[in-house]
DNA sequence: CTGTTAGCGCATTCAG
DNA sequence: CTGAATGCGCTAACAG
């Protein structure tokens, strides 16, 4: 049996409460009790119970982190985020994984409740209706990340995508580049961020006097995929494609992978770049041009704001946006 | 204020014993008193709190994670394999990362008993005697996972390092090559587990009459990495080296990358495999051939171990081996 | 400065 | 089948 708060104020020859102030410091003690305190604490190795603390007290000091996969990098990234600066204010964070099942997700938010999160944080890669609306009923200090979906009225973080698919817009422009194709995929509505991104691409080719070209490429089936991935190659051997936007570092490394195999070499026959900076960005080779997303700082980010809002500071704007920027690498061939 | 076990019972004009009764099934209760907490409960969207249930079951249905860096991409693969079985116990995890500070370690242990988790789960990259101390003469359950370092006396799972290294080379062996060096690193002591890799390559290679050629590829400064590097590369143009086994898929890919600057091709001029099959050798062009360390399978059988332990079911050994085996890929040429 | 008391929300005897 | 009472380990008045 581990020692508890009695044991260590009968040994000590005291009472209880003035072992709960030497513990928490938060009444005077004579340096006497203290010192025969402190003692017994030593000699039973006591540790206070944090449980039972947590019960008068109604501060559990953890937040809940509810993510799509940790496994994911980018998951993993933000949530060590989150974990460092929780860290900082004595925050123990409390992980549930939920695979994409949007059930799972409303699951999660309702047991970490039960156990007394003081906030939750939820990444999702999902659009969950009735989670959003269970959220925002809910009294208990969230915020909610998204990589993909258009967050409206939900406490998020994140880059504009639209101006950070300007920004690589213009720098392919400014690389002389005129034929630049953006690659998106089938978006399931009219929710996800793709639509941003499109938007700040074709804003910058239609300024530039340039010919937009938006071309989906399917991840329902590998035969449409192949069907149009060929379609691309052809137009990148008759010199109408230079460069290409693709929507992912993920994309754009599979496109890579397969102009490779079709004797295409990047950046030397075509440009190709990103979009979110992964990690795989900066190790593959040709290391991946792309546009930052800062997912350490979601993470961190998000947590900074939750403990404010936890501490009753209030909270600011629902939606807080984190600088994006282009990270030039090696996929561009700068055009003369 | 959210509703508690009280207000259920008075709405529903029973006792708080018979609310108990119905949450938990414990005990047989009238449909008639069912119905009505069932009803209370539903109108007050009433939900236990786990805390004050923990109190007095002396069930938390935690196990805590301490990790090095949930950012690295092994680590969060180990503890998602964590999180997905102790999701099937009901348990969750609470989660701390080091960044390889060995007092944090400790330190994060004892947070965890007072946050009262049932067990603890470790993956370390550094060799802490303070920790393995205070870990054997404590008596909560635990797992220490650490893939660098050798495990004496404390429950672990990991691959036998000998035998990935035994068939890796006899992969090499068998695909014809003869010139076969092993690159290590700066051992800081006697305990790592790259003695063991090394002892498998040996008796390799000398078991079919070839000669060991074991070096050491500094990490301390990039000089004189570069320095051995070249002579690496000598030897490779004077064909005194046709494969080339790596201690880690990382510093597989570095080598690869190298090697690519200098004009000779993978596995073209030489072949190279690495150890432990990381997310990046399967992604990486060419895809690294490599010894598979079951990441996952490391989280997901210290879990089961764990909570095994934990139920009262005694444990087994101490150290459990999983299955080891050699993921054939890209970067090994077939020599005739 | 210190001890006594109440109570956090709940599970669990123990009578009935 | 049900309710009253006890206590899990601790903090926070409260009175001294």
């Amino acid at each position: 049996m581990t020692a508890t708060i009695k044991d260590v104020a009968k040994m000590a020859g005291v009472s209880i409460s003035t072992v709960s102030r030497v513990i928490n410091d938060s009444k005077p003690v004579s340096p006497e009790s203290r010192r025969k305190v402190l003692k017994a604490i030593d000699e039973l190795q006591y540790e206070p119970n944090e449980i039972a603390r947590s019960l008068v007290t109604k501060k559990s000091n953890i937040i809940g982190v509810i993510v799509n996969d940790i496994g994911k990098s980018y998951v993993s990234q933000v949530v060590r985020g989150i974990e460092e600066v929780g860290r900082m204010y004595n925050y123990d964070i409390l992980l549930s994984s939920t695979y994409g099942d949007s059930e799972a997700e409303t699951k999660y938010v309702k047991l970490l409740q039960q156990k007394q999160v003081e906030g939750i944080i939820i990444i999702s890669e999902i659009h969950n209706a009735e989670l959003m609306e269970y959220l925002e009923a809910m009294r208990l200090p969230f915020v909610y990340l998204n990589r993909f979906y258009i967050i409206e009225k939900l406490p998020t973080v994140s880059i504009s995508n639209k101006k950070g698919a300007i920004k690589m817009t213009n720098h392919l422009v400014e690389q002389g580049h005129k034929k630049i194709a953006y690659i998106s995929f089938d978006k399931d509505n009219g929710r996800n961020v793709e639509l941003y991104k499109i938007e700040g691409y074709s804003e910058v080719m239609e300024g530039a006097g340039l010919n937009p070209m938006i071309i989906n490429l399917p991840n329902t089936s590998p035969e449409s995929y192949i069907d149009i991935m060929s379609k691309i190659i052809d137009k990148i051997k008759n010199n109408e494609i230079t460069a290409i936007f693709a929507h992912s570092d993920e994309s754009a490394i599979k496109i890579i992978n397969l102009l490779y195999d079709e004797g295409i070499k990047v950046p030397e026959d075509v440009s190709v770049v990103g979009f979110s900076d992964i990690d795989m960005a900066s190790i593959y080779r040709p290391r991946l041009t792309s546009v930052k997303e800062p997912f350490y700082d979601y993470g961190a980010v998000s947590a900074r704001r939750l403990l404010k809002e936890i501490s009753g500071e209030g909270t600011d704007e629902e939606k807080i946006y984190l600088p994006e920027y282009v990270i030039e690498r090696e996929t561009v061939k700068k055009l003369d």
